[in-house]
RNA sequence: GUGGCCGUAGCUCAGUUGGUUAGAGCGGCCGGUUGUGGUCCGGCAGGUCGAGGGUUCGAAUCCCUUCGGUCACCCCA
């Protein structure tokens, strides 16, 4: 049997009825923001994911799909969308052609992890990336996005946490600062521990070894001693305009993120409910990036979401089954025609559902399925009745039924 | 990538110290006299016991390998 790869997953009609439902409502709102859907390619150039993501990041060292293509170009499945959204953003100058561009979107990923709960190899995101202002008000603005998404979902066990990493070359300052308070402490710190404070000694900061925590909690410098008068007034104010919209938060010192191309603002939305996979969506500032891959000087601040992670904080894995208005029974082999014309009549006529069975299955069995699928009527189609130019509709809530004339289906259910 | 736990019908599981034709509930399908659903009753269909190999007279049960799931780490959404 040939089977689904590892860390991939079918979603059959149950599943989809809700995700379709949640897609809706994310484009609703964000519509309502002011922000247009962007589509990507799920595949770019390698180079576009090394530059822009970070070499010593795993995502690019480990967790790519990375293949060489027939013309011997190297090419990556997407294992996340910014830097294709600045890409396009670079390739078609939008700076020359407005001086503001708020997109969101909603695709797959692919990264090659360890699958775990919430945490899969092609997976989904939803994201927001607006490009083009410097300004606090822009952190704000993403930043309530993000966390009001998950109060219009319901999700109410959330925190925002946020931190600035200040912006020039303060990252790399405070990281040998952080590296040498450390350099007494190796003793405690194992292999793969070194090897990051070694490569990207920012991510240290995060982790959830105790013995860490408790040495860094001791020795390590705070970013917010290092950034600059300018920088910490921007947070400030970033913070100022959340306090207004009274949206909570926590600043966190030791929050860093692990791509490369963050400065300034950075944050996450974490669920309570999630255990190890807590984090609902990442984002923050990115204002050297446009430029990092060829475009102009602009400031640019998202963030992504991920959409599986969602699903199991609003606890939404299965529900819905498919439904229908009407359900047509057809009692005899002949009147198939008849019912899948009648059935389009009144698809056409009032844009409802209409099921039309085609198994050729009993009347009681059509009856059964009619319930099962929750239709509010069915419709008897009869070879006797039809030559009386007469069916028969049942309403299933009220078990009453009506017999009328054929040709007053439509009019019939104008009435209802 | 590292480590722990798990893998029996579509789903949730039972299956005694290895011993005949592997079970239940739910779900699915059909039917309960001639054209009526939801409740009720009856019947039927689904499993090479994740896969491959080994030990044995005999394996769902023991051993090895592998695949998949899950949890922690790593990382991140």
């Amino acid at each position: 049997m040939i089977k689904n790869i590892k860390g991939t997953k079918d979603l059959l009609p149950n599943a989809t009825y809700n995700l379709q439902d949640i897609e809706n409502h994310l484009t609703r709102f964000m519509h309502l923001h002011g922000y247009g859907e962007i589509r990507t390619p799920i595949f770019e150039s390698t180079e576009l994911f090394t530059r822009s993501v970070g070499e010593n990041t795993d995502i690019v060292n480990k967790e790519m799909y990375t293949w060489e293509d027939q013309n011997g170009q190297s090419l990556t499945l997407r294992p996340e969308m910014t830097a294709s959204v600045a890409r396009a953003y670079i390739q078609k100058q939008m700076w020359k052609i407005e001086p503001i561009s708020k997109y969101y979107y909603i695709g797959p990923l692919f990264r090659r992890e360890r699958p775990q709960k919430g945490r899969l190899r092609q997976f989904h995101q939803f994201g927001v990336e607006s490009i083009g202002s410097e300004n606090p008000e822009q952190d704000a603005e993403v930043i309530s996005i993000a966390y009001n998404i998950y109060k219009m979902f319901g999700i109410e066990d959330i925190s925002i946490k946020i931190n600035s990493l200040g912006s020039g070359n303060i990252r790399e300052i405070y990281s040998n600062d952080l590296k040498e308070s450390l350099s007494n402490f190796k003793d405690s710190f194992s292999d793969s521990e070194l090897k990051r404070l070694e490569q990207n000694p920012l991510r240290i900061l995060d982790s959830k070894n105790e013995k860490i925590i408790k040495i860094i909690n001791e020795n390590a410098p705070n970013i917010f001693d290092y950034i600059s008068p300018t920088d910490k007034k921007h947070f400030e104010s970033v913070l100022n305009i959340l306090d207004t919209m009274g949206i909570p938060y926590v600043h966190d010192n030791y929050l860093v993120r692990g791509l490369d191309y963050y400065n300034q603002t950075v944050f996450e939305v974490i669920s309570n409910k999630l255990g190890g996979q807590d984090a609902l969506c990442g984002g923050g500032r990115y204002d050297k990036l446009i430029s990092q891959l060829g475009g102009e000087d602009i400031p640019a601040v998202g963030f992504a979401a991920g959409m599986e992670r969602l699903i199991i904080a609003m606890n939404l894995e299965n529900n819905e089954s498919t439904s229908t208005d009407i359900y047509i029974i057809n009692n005899e082999i002949s009147l198939n025609g008849v019912s899948m014309l009648l059935a389009d009549n009144i698809r056409k006529n009032l844009g409802v559902a209409v099921y039309v069975d085609t198994l050729r299955r009993s009347l009681k069995s059509q009856l059964r399925h009619s319930n099962k699928m929750k239709s509010k009527f069915s419709i008897i189609l009869d070879a006797k009745t039809l030559d009386e130019n007469t069916v028969c509709i049942k309403n299933m809530e009220k078990n009453s039924q009506d017999i009328i004339d054929f040709n007053n289906v439509v009019s019939y259910f104008e009435s209802e």
